[in-house]
DNA sequence: CCCGTGATTTAT
DNA sequence: TAAATCACGGGG
């Protein structure tokens, strides 16, 4: 079996960009988890979505709410945001701009490409690969992100980290936009085209 | 379509 | 203190 090539590890600058910007350029790009017993599970970024703080009526510090949960959005870029939403599930998102700035990226899917065995365990509801990563709650699961891994920062922490398979955004004709899902709620926000996605080849 | 499930937030 | 909400996923 090759061993995947050995990419840098996305940096400070690199997260530190405007939301939509860090949102596009994630997509390609290789989230890597880190298990306590060495265990490594990576997957490629396939959607995203951006939450623009105090004016996006759907994000978690719309209006400048600053609470115990939401707190991580607003420290430095490259800092995790995890939540536990619905009594079950965990989301994550990384967090863009600079301290004090409040926004972030949702990660809603990846491509799994390393530790598939480990990831059907962790899934056992999962058919195929297929779905082990496909919805924001789905990969937490599969490469095991709850609370514990919220306030990282993926530029220094040897659990969860980001390497840089590419130094720009993939071209726009290789990106989907759209409206953000599960934001009903959001008025004149639900229809902005902040959902990104790496068009489905066809 | 509906429902589980409980932390978190917001209202009282 | 109590009620409502929820950036979801799975099953029918």
């Amino acid at each position: 079996m090759n061993t995947p090539r050995n990419f840098p590890r996305a940096d400070r600058a690199f997260f530190r960009r405007d939301t939509v910007a860090l949102a596009r350029l994630l997509l390609g790009q290789r989230l890597v988890r880190q298990l306590p017993d060495g265990t490594r599970l990576a997957g490629i970024i396939s959607e995203t979505e951006a939450y623009l703080g105090p004016e996006d009526k759907a994000a978690h510090t719309f209006g400048g709410r600053h609470t115990p949960r939401n707190h991580a959005m607003w420290l430095d870029a490259g800092t995790t945001y995890v939540y536990f939403t619905y009594g079950m599930h965990h989301c994550m998102n990384v967090v863009a701009e600079r301290e004090g700035i409040p926004q972030a990226a949702l990660l809603r899917a990846l491509v799994p490409t390393e530790g598939l065995g480990t990831m059907q365990l962790l899934r056992p509801k999962a058919r195929r690969p297929e779905d082990y990563c496909s919805g924001p709650a789905k990969l937490c699961q599969a490469l095991a992100i709850d609370r514990t891994l919220n306030e990282s920062d993926l530029t220094t922490s040897s659990d969860l980290w980001i390497e840089v398979l590419r130094d720009h955004p993939l071209p726009d004709h290789q990106i989907l936009a759209g409206p953000r899902v599960g934001i009903g709620y959001a008025e004149e926000w639900v229809d902005r085209p902040l959902r990104f996605r790496i068009t489905p080849d066809a």
